[in-house]
RNA sequence: GCACCCGUAGCUCAGCUGGAUAGAGCGCUGCCCUCCGAAGGCAGAGGCCAGAGGUUCGAAUCCUCUCGGGUGCACCA
């Protein structure tokens, strides 16, 4: 149930019959017909701009239109009052009960009010996190996560049938370089001093990959030239990492459907079938790049190298897909992987990068387009800067000093939900303030906090009532200004949700849920000065349980929303 | 030099993919607990939506330019 869409469709009906009169021409496009909630709740319920959308191509003056469809739209019973306002909105108030039937809707389809079939089950790749296996997942990995895992679940509830993937770079020389440090790491478990080389990956996290090696193989790897061990130090390393990783978000509540390998794309002809499908559409050339203009490097030199026309896709330069000597550049198996994608069939694409990889959406983009022949949108979401904060302080991190912040510090510290919720209060491309204080706060100021208390407060009224002996009831009698406030809201959520899906913007429902806890504690507070409004009417058990149906459908709602941000909603505070 | 993102209250940020008098939290001022959890709530003050043009019934939102901040910029991943 979507009021908004329900009321839009019934404009729509009255405008057909409009036509059908004559009072309109035919042929009329009716997609600019918007029903929303108007700005100003003083305008009503609901507003619509149907008069003035179609005043130009109807050639009739809005406020003229506006006059006879609000007269058509006074017909169906929701509608209380239709009048005209400003240059030719109608604004619709809409009957005492509608709202009622909201609450009674929410109760009885439970966390699957406001699911959505937009989607269509269409079917999209949502790739997120894929940091490379080299190491422990970071803060910014941690943001990604969330972002991508929020995005997924957002996009579930909206009718797509979606696939949660992860992009292991494992075919670098970066996995060489991992594999020779663990190898070091190896040799120290063996009782030699390590000798980690510059460029080598100087992290402990490397220790028990070298004692759990020492283990398997023993000392028969020791005094040994690297192309003895490379290839199966290289192999148990990343192996041991990805678990490693696996496990990291699985502490995040983050599970994958799919683990993509970079290095499947290897030896087994899949980049020479990607790169041969654009080379059969005229974008493969050899040929050698301009020096950027401005700041030109001191090493450049022209180079002839096989390249990519994404110029011909709407990016600035084109790109190399192999290297001078001939072999393939990092950006080769990008495109491989997303001919894969591709082929698999979805309908759209959606990358999470962080935001050091901006310079990097409009060439793939235009792989995309070129390997889909437009058929498939790519859209690449990237993730800004966490910066932490610590008692007040900003919190510097850096590999050498040791201080490193880990996803797993931050779970452990702040748990699951906290960092999960926190990191969905701003928007993706924003910068993101995480404070380890701050967050755990129990105060009003935390959305993290206040919505969760919300909740809490509906579980404490739902545990007295049972106490009382109070019998549910799904139907709710609805007077007070703060119960409609509260129901409108209510009312608004499958709305907003259709909203962040469609613009790929998971924040939208926490700042939504912040809203509606915010009128709902109003709601409450209010219940002090009014006892008529309190839920629970002291010895009366039929006016409790109508009362309480309307908290009783707030926490159901935010119960759905924190599902789909992958929060786990509290029964109480601590 | 080019590209991408950003510029909204003193501070931190929302703003419905173009709607009416631009919102919230913090901070400031003043109120509300013999009452379901005051871990809350109500009210007030605070704005040239960086600036200038344009598009149209209508712009914080779309387009162009300018200014200011962040990030990334040939074979590295």
């Amino acid at each position: 149930m979507n009021l908004f869409s329900d009321i839009r469709a019934h404009v729509i009906g009255a405008l057909e019959a409009m036509v059908a009169m004559g009072d309109l021409p035919a042929g009329l496009d009716f997609a600019a017909v918007a029903v929303e909630p108007p700005r100003d709740a003083l305008h009503g319920d609901m507003a619509t701009n149907a008069a003035m959308v179609l005043a130009k191509p109807a050639g009739r003056p809005p406020r003229e239109i506006a006059e006879a469809l609000a007269m058509q739209l006074q017909a169906d019973r929701r509608i209380e009052v239709a009048e005209v306002a400003g240059p030719g909105f109608i604004n619709l108030r809409l009957s005492g009960d509608v709202w009622g039937g909201v609450v009674a809707a929410v109760l009885e389809q439970g966390v699957e009010f406001g699911r959505s079939r937009m989607g269509e089950g269409e079917r999209v790749n949502v790739e997120y996190v894929s940091a490379n296996p080299t190491g422990p997942l970071h803060v910014g990995h941690t943001r990604g996560a969330v972002f991508g895992d929020a995005l997924a679940s957002l996009l579930d509830f909206a009718g797509y049938e979606v696939t949660r993937e992860y992009y292991i770079n494992d075919g670098g020389a970066q996995v060489d370089v991992l594999a020779r440090s663990a190898y070091e790491r190896y040799r120290e478990a063996c009782g030699h001093a390590p000798e980690i080389a510059e460029g080598l990956y100087p992290g402990d996290y490397l220790v028990p990959v070298g004692e759990a090696m020492k283990k398997k193989y023993g000392e028969s790897m020791l005094d040994r030239p690297e192309a003895d061990w490379l290839d199966e130090v290289r192999l148990f390393t990343t192996e041991t990492m990805l678990q490693m990783i696996r496990e990291d978000l699985a502490s995040l509540g983050v599970v994958m459907d799919s683990f993509f390998s970079e290095k499947s794309l290897y030896g087994t002809g899949l980049i020479e079938k990607a790169i041969a499908d654009l080379d059969a559409k005229g974008l493969i050339y050899e040929g050698v790049l301009e020096p950027p203009k401005g700041k030109v490097p001191e090493d450049w030199e022209p180079r002839e190298q096989t390249l990519f026309r994404s110029t011909a896709h709407g990016d600035d330069v084109d790109r190399p897909v192999k290297k001078s000597d001939g072999s393939w550049t990092y950006f080769a198996p990008d495109i491989a992987y997303h001919y894969d994608k591709v082929s698999r069939g979805y309908d759209h694409l959606i990358d999470v990068f962080g935001a050091d990889h901006s310079g990097y959406v409009k060439r793939m983009k235009a792989a995309v387009s070129a390997l889909s022949d437009g058929k498939v949108p790519l859209d690449v979401k990237l993730t800004q800067l966490v910066k932490l904060w610590k008692n007040g302080e900003p919190f510097k991190m850096s590999k050498r000093a040791g201080n490193f912040v880990t996803l797993r510090d931050v779970v452990e510290q702040v748990g699951p939900d906290v960092t999960r919720f926190h990191m969905l209060t701003r928007k993706n491309d924003a910068p993101l303030d995480f404070d380890f204080d701050k967050v755990l706060e129990q105060t009003k100021d935390n959305p993290v906090f206040y919505v969760q208390y919300a909740h809490a407060r509906v579980c404490s009224v739902l545990r007295k009532s049972a106490e009382n002996g109070v019998q549910l009831t799904d139907e709710a009698h609805l007077q007070d200004e703060a119960e409609l406030k509260v129901a409108k809201r209510l009312a608004e959520w499958p709305r907003l949700l259709e909203i962040a899906a469609r613009s790929h913007e998971p924040h939208r429902i926490a700042f939504y849920l912040y809203d509606l806890a915010s009128d709902f504690h109003a709601l409450w507070n209010k219940g002090n000065e009014m006892p008529a409004l309190r839920f629970l009417q002291e010895g009366d058990a039929a006016a409790s349980a109508a009362k309480i149906a309307l908290p009783r459908a707030v926490a159901v709602v935010i119960s759905a929303g924190l599902g789909i941000l992958g929060v786990t909603p509290v029964q109480e505070m601590r």
